[in-house]
DNA sequence: GGGATTGTGCTAGTTCAAATAGAACAATAG
DNA sequence: CTATTGTTCTATTTGAACTAGCACAATCCC
């Protein structure tokens, strides 16, 4: 459970957080059921403000990919595990993605327009 | 060469107006050599401030999407043609994505983490 | 029961990139 | 030569992100 974040990129930082959870949660280092760490933990190891941490969360609770209730936490819920179902295609497609030279920022676009239409 | 934008969303003008010309260049609505509208033409039309134009094609430029120069304008490059390559992987990927129920966001993290690995 | 933990909700203030506006200027096209 | 188009500059406004602090409610655990 390593939690990186860049305070000087232009993405916000709870979009950093719940990205960095998110994949977490599709490389399979977080297991169903498993306990996020409490967001005043978070906070204060990040240097950051814990309404930021809960804030990503909360974006994760509304995917479905967390369990979010005071007093428990914030648990990874059955949902999260199909998230590694992507774990063939996505190596594959950013490889090739590199190989063409892409940046990530023009791969996410092409998948995102794709996802739009 | 259609441009799509919308002013609500918390993802800076600029950014959508570059992922949204990015995204036709993949989908082969935008040929090698072609000219995007002057920069003043789509601010009017958007009704956004000609900077904010001029920055989603300098964004394109600095990915080698465009030849910008003034006086001609943005020229697609031929280095736009690959980004088509990837047209079968990705519509792949995403069926695959809404089929286990991933958001779009969820689906670019994923792929975004995989990338920087 | 009772205390500690954890998320929720609220108000208030700060900070900084994004976006706007206007103008002058330089390269290119025709 | 003239119109077009991007470049550069200064200045201003706007709004989301972030911070800060507090009270509160649900849950856990002894």
């Amino acid at each position: 459970m390593l939690l990186r974040i860049d305070p000087l990129s232009p993405v916000p930082l709870f979009e950093q957080l719940a990205a960095s959870i998110r994949a977490d949660a599709g490389s399979g280092a977080l297991r169903v059921g498993e306990r996020l760490p409490a967001a005043r933990e978070v906070a204060a190891a990040l240097d950051i403000n814990v309404h930021t941490v809960l804030r990503a969360y909360q974006l994760l609770r509304d995917e479905g990919l967390v369990d979010l209730r005071r007093g428990r936490g914030a648990v990874v819920t059955a949902r999260a595990g199909e998230y590694s179902s992507l774990g063939l295609a996505i190596p594959q497609l950013v490889e090739e993605a590199k190989r063409l030279g892409l940046s990530a920022a023009a791969l996410t676009a092409l998948v995102t327009k794709e996802y739009l239409s």
